[in-house]
DNA sequence: AATGAATGAGAGTTCATTCAT
DNA sequence: CATGAATGAACTCTCATTCAT
């Protein structure tokens, strides 16, 4: 990698995370490429240097950041036994979240909107993601470690809504209480759910 | 009421119910007075004779909406013994967002975003919502029908964003499942980890 | 005149009031309908009943005042010599002035526009109050009374221009003088300079 | 200064001037920022580019143009004796508005108007403009070359707003007159005056 | 690789005017 | 004689996008 492409591939990370969380906060109508460009410290002609458009920008960064999130389920449950896949499932998605907050915010904005640009993209990155939890589900039915007559779409689904929406409620509103009681109570909850 | 209040709050009604399906589709920003004019059959201007302004519009709505909620909420806890009171608040909610699907699909995408004009406003809302939810479970504990060392604070705003995201994520992603089984699911996970 | 007349009459008169105000401090298109009618206190529709437009409304009002300050000019010279017919219009503007300081400071903002829709009505009243000051200068000319070389049609226009200025310049940023003073100076200058 | 810099400067004089006319002939509220763009001949959007608002670009033109006035005073002025310095300051404030025809116009339109935005930057301005009268006038009075009595605040007031009106009036009603001669009746009047 | 002045379509808002009551 | 809800054209202002430098 050589000068030119270290540098451009630096104003591509500023514009990422500026985006992010201008974006959480604001929502992406609300957040004008002046604001990313100002936050990222660069000239506004330079988001259209970097990036197709406002949307593109934005549907770039939705697949990198779900991407991570899928890259890093896979990682935690690769080789564990169904219930425990299931805790580090729980624990991977916390530790992400508070990784990546501003990220988590968006998502659990954007998410259940419909008729929207990325509605599409945003469908398929989501199935991605939780495909990952419903085959860790679908394995411990097989393996008799988790009730036969559990739904898997919904509790899958169910599981990764819950996740977000609880960690994203603690880091917003009671931002003082510590995350592994977050994810204590979580486990509790889900080990005797499933 | 006279021939005219009733003509103007007609119209105050067919506006509220335009802005929370379109807001509920797009959000707020990516909504346009323009929208919310067409799709309630008024002019534009009408919109600005019954509102100062889309926000105010918009944050009128929100109070509505809440406080029907809040309402709900007081009025199925009315009387019942701690555990029952809570299936009822489950029950409540459910049948409200049933009811108002678009409505809760604005609430869950604007709860957990911050620095919006009228974050205060929300935050207030909520916190009125979510109080009736804490007063029954800490009726519950003092009775002894609950564990003494649930967290009231946590549980019950818990309770309330479960119940919003796997109800807003059934009507989106899974409308072929009926609201019963989605009901039943969360009742039993609640029951077991109160 | 019956009773119903006498209503129409005093709502016109307290439109005209609260209009001749409003543009005096704002101007006419800064000044909506809105606020002629909450300071009128009728209501918005009453000040359609009554004229025909709000440019209507302007146009009779400033007729009704050029009209009067021009009557007043003719009963103040009537009869007198002309360096005293002089004296006396000087101090019938800036008593009229004292008495209607909103249009005058109106008029002092209007007359000199030009491409306004009521530039040619303006005018034309403008013509016809000098026109006064005129036949008088002419007189005096004719007696010998004033300088044979004095040229009317300038001086008589600068003579309704001084006074105006002076007298709101006065009302606006000196309000604490006393009007015998700016009139004393007045007629002094006038006197010297004719 | 680099060519972007240039540039901008050029497209600020344009707005400038278009503007400047455009509220002269119609006033400030009746003249849009279409009016202005079309004239100073670029996008609308460019308008605000280079001012924050429609009002910011007004207040900046009224400072812009007072200042200037007020530095041709100081200039005029400079090293005379009063009565001379006297007459210097009526031949500059008409040459100035003959130059500046529709600033002055404009000048005259708003300076004794009351309840607007700017009516506290204007009457700064104006206080800056006419003390210039003001202290040359004092010298006047304190060196004997002026009577004793001269109440210098009302007279250097006086000064600016006769100046004002006739050359306006001249310029609107009697284009055909030479300045010459306008500039000669006021400095007779003038010096008799004083 | 980056900049920032300029653009114009389209957003929110205002307001003179109409009309059913 | 008077009202005030409704209207839509026209306004001020915003912003994603372009392009010469």
């Amino acid at each position: 990698m050589d000068g030119r492409t270290r540098r451009r591939n630096d104003t591509r990370q500023r514009l990422y995370e500026a985006a992010v969380e201008l974006i959480a906060e604001q929502g992406f109508s609300a957040t004008t490429v002046d604001d990313i460009a100002l936050r990222a410290k660069v000239a506004k002609g330079t988001v259209y240097y970097n990036f197709a458009s406002k949307t593109a920008l934005f549907e770039e960064l939705l697949t990198h950041g779900i991407g991570l999130l899928t890259d890093e389920f896979r990682a935690a449950v690769e080789g564990l036994p169904p219930r425990e896949a299931v805790a580090a499932l729980v624990r991977t998605q916390l530790e992400y979240i508070r990784r990546y907050q501003a990220f988590a915010q968006l998502l659990l904005s954007e998410m259940w909107r419909t008729n929207r640009e990325w509605q599409q993209t945003l469908v398929l990155l989501r199935e991605q993601a939780i495909s990952v939890i419903a085959e860790t589900l679908k394995a411990g039915v097989k393996a008799g470690d988790l009730p036969a007559d559990l739904d898997v779409r919904v509790a899958s689904s169910a599981l990764f809504g819950v996740g977000l929406v609880v960690a994203v409620d603690w880091l917003v509103f009671q931002p003082d209480r510590s995350i592994e009681e977050v994810e204590q109570s979580l486990l509790n909850v889900v080990r005797r759910a499933v």
